[in-house]
DNA sequence: AATGTATATCGCAAATATACGATAAGTTTT
DNA sequence: AAAACTTATCGTATATTTGCGATATACATT
């Protein structure tokens, strides 16, 4: 039984939605907020300033990687995580069309 | 055993995050396209242009509607679907000015 | 009233996501 | 080479999501 038909969808559909995925969860949103505040994007302090164990955090770090939108790098024994600018400015042009092709349909029903 | 921690984060980001999570399938993406095109939002006509059975389409619509992303209106024996545009609006908002505090953070590391 | 049509909801099965502790793997420091 | 430290991964439990068919609901038409 054909159980998930995400891949029936068109492509820009699907990016998006994985996009919009990877920031559906607070944590992953903090994780964002985080980065953009730290001059040294050297993660470990990220696992202090949430409230969730470190095998978690490192779960979330990992889903914002395959999604693209954070780079991670080994600097010794610890992880650096910076934002992945291009990839966030590309998903961020697509989510702007969607929303403006949406506007020019303002007030035409309901 | 305290099994999802997403009450422990902060308003805003429960906002944020639940908004991405409402886009974050693509048969919500396209039902969002598909409003943005019809001069009737007048639906079941999604279901025709979705590979999904029709309960299923309700269910996406429901949870649209729940994110508060659409309006629904029953006409008749049938159901008018359009975009909450106040609602996609401030949300578009929130989540430009997360895109911008991300930005400023740009070359800053890695 | 009976039938047809459109949509929502219920119940269920399978797939995914969330969370944690334990452990592994890799680096430093001693 | 041991010990200490940081992070990733594995195994597992639970929760949530996705999807469908069947059924209920609600209006229209006959």
């Amino acid at each position: 039984m054909a159980y998930t038909k995400k891949e029936e969808f068109g492509a820009r559909e699907q990016a998006l939605a994985a996009f919009a995925k990877a920031l559906s969860h607070p944590a992953r949103i903090s994780i964002l907020g985080i980065l953009s505040k730290k001059e040294e994007c050297i993660c470990g302090e990220i696992v202090d300033d949430l409230p969730l164990a470190q095998s978690t955090v490192s779960q979330h770090l990992k889903e914002l990687k395959e999604a693209g939108l954070i780079l991670g790098e080994t600097v010794g024994p610890r992880s650096c995580y910076c934002i992945n600018w291009k990839a966030f400015e590309r998903f961020y042009s697509e989510f702007s069309q969607l929303f403006h092709k949406l506007k020019e349909q303002q007030g035409r029903c309901c």
